[in-house]
DNA sequence: AGGGTAACCCGGACGC
DNA sequence: TGCGTCCGGGTTACCC
């Protein structure tokens, strides 16, 4: 499943089809998929309502209604699709839009990892993210300087996303092997040269990644193709592209880790 | 403050 | 073929 760079295409490619007027909520699997509020109250609250806007906010969609909006966070089995004519549920459909347009909004998510939350205060979710690093106030210098007001190793930092917004599994392996550092390396021991390394490593994979539609590791999605293009992600036992030497795996923080031993030294 | 761990979820991969 | 087990993605809760 995507990471960020999939959520920002497809909020691009829905905001033409997303017109008119919410006509009618069927609400499915409704405990699991919304977190707020009751079901009954939600039919209510939004039919009729106008979609204004849709965006993005890290690995969060933004559905913007007259008085709510919608936050969508597809985790890795989400999708959003949208049908035309007469539908009806498919499998593992958790929540479908009826829009007035004749275009229904379909919430699919195998795996019930996705969440939406419906609200008229998206800052409750969203008002704690880090800054987004392909906008102009993620610098080098601002990184160097919250790698320092920490003490913690790299990569779980990069996955807080109250740290830096947007970063996932697949793209810190990546970053961090681009910018040859370790993932358990101190960030208040990283130099000011490799806290630019780093930055520059990030905005690299982001944009690669958004270049390509993303990755499909999964079953579940098939879009883009990054996952030709891994250094060290999922590549155990294969060469590093830059020295040859077998990229390893670990875990750090339970979450697989892909490092080359070579270039990416502890110290 | 930082870390470690469990939980959520389920289809696919793997072993027998 | 069938069954059991493990895995992994992002996030939160909770404990030390």
């Amino acid at each position: 499943m995507p990471e960020l760079p999939e959520v920002e295409t497809i909020a691009r490619t829905l905001k033409p089809n997303l017109v008119g007027r919410i006509i009618l909520s069927a609400d499915l699997h409704w405990a699991r998929t919304l977190a707020t509020p009751a079901p009954a109250q939600f039919t209510k609250r939004i039919s009729g309502q106008k979609i204004l806007d849709v965006s993005r906010r890290a690995k969060y969609l933004i559905v913007i209604l007259e008085s709510y909006s919608f936050l969508i966070h597809l985790r890795m089995s989400g999708d959003l699709i949208v049908r035309t004519g007469k539908i009806k549920p498919e499998k593992h459909d958790r929540l479908l839009l009826h829009l007035s347009d004749g275009n229904h909004l379909a919430f699919n998510d195998t795996r019930k990892f996705g969440r939406i939350w419906l609200t008229d205060q998206p800052e409750t979710v969203l008002g704690k993210l880090g800054p987004e690093p392909l906008e102009k106030g993620f610098t080098p210098r601002w990184l160097f300087e919250a790698l320092h007001s920490r003490k913690r190793s790299l990569k779980p930092l990069l996955l807080d996303q109250t740290f830096l917004a947007g970063l996932g599994n697949i793209y810190t392996d990546e970053c961090l092997h681009l910018a040859r550092l370790h993932p358990l390396a101190a960030s208040n021991n990283v130099s000011v040269e490799q806290a630019a390394e780093l930055h520059k490593a990030i905005r690299a994979v982001l944009r690669e990644g958004i270049r390509r539609n993303g990755a499909s590791i999964d079953w579940v999605y098939r879009g883009g193709g990054y996952q030709n293009y891994f250094r060290v992600y999922d590549r155990e036992g294969k060469p590093c592209p830059v020295c040859g030497a077998p990229i390893q795996k670990f875990t750090v923080g339970q979450r697989g880790t892909h490092i080359c031993p070579n270039c990416q030294r502890l110290r």
